[in-house]
DNA sequence: TTGACATATTCCCTATTGGGAATATGATTC
DNA sequence: GAATCATATTCCCAATAGGGAATATGTCAA
């Protein structure tokens, strides 16, 4: 079975860098694409091609505003991700814990070397 | 341009539902190999392959014991999705607002229909 | 060393991607 | 109607993905 499609839902919509962009800018208000393409220099058939899949999975809304399409974030589609993130909480905030020990333990002897990922 | 390598970075490292789910069962404790492949039901070339792309990418660690390999989810590694997800933090506050305050005013009538989005 | 066990890699496969260019659809104005 | 602006869709293309099956690498035990 090849990849999932990126329409597929909100963990594959983001992978995309220029989608993650696209929302960035839809984010605090409405845009038409025309604007997108400008701003984030994209040619315009790549942008209604992003927004077509974002549009599937529910992170941007339309509205029809005479010629124009405007679009807009719809933080709420993200909630997905959000939930996923939290079952991890609680793990999360044990290793930040640890890694706050080691650089208070550290600063003591003020040798600033970091990032060995070996751990345990 | 093709669509970007799973393993090119944590978003798209994601993507996979399988790979969440791994990630989710090595996130309390390490596990080798083969506990996975039982766990998830997968076929152990299958989750080796998985295991590459998340270790590409920093989210799982490795140690070895004997001829096993331990891995071990390093949620410090979705810190990029954390930051991207904040951005929006905003905003998210903004519209759950205004759902509650929809949500409210039809408590009041009384009517529980609630919208079907289309995740997963 | 040989054999059993644990994991990793390779090959073959089909579906999907996202860019560019060209074209189609839709809406507005004259 | 015709011309024009704004957006969407289609076609062509190289580059993966990920499953299954087979095989390779690595490690321990006898």
């Amino acid at each position: 079975m090849p990849r999932a499609r990126a329409s597929s839902d909100v963990f594959n919509a983001i992978g995309d860098a220029r989608r993650r962009d696209i929302l960035a800018f839809l984010a605090p208000e409405a845009r038409p694409v025309g604007d997108i393409a400008a701003a984030l220099r994209l040619a315009q058939p790549s942008v209604s091609k992003h927004l077509h899949v974002l549009r599937h999975v529910g992170l941007v809304h339309v509205r029809r505003e005479g010629r124009q399409m405007f679009y807009r974030t719809n933080i709420e589609a993200i909630r997905p991700l959000h939930e996923w993130m939290q079952t991890f909480e609680r793990f999360w905030r044990h290793q930040l814990a640890r890694v706050k020990e080691r650089a208070e333990a550290s600063s003591q002897g003020g040798d600033t070397r970091d990032s060995d990922r070996t751990n345990r």
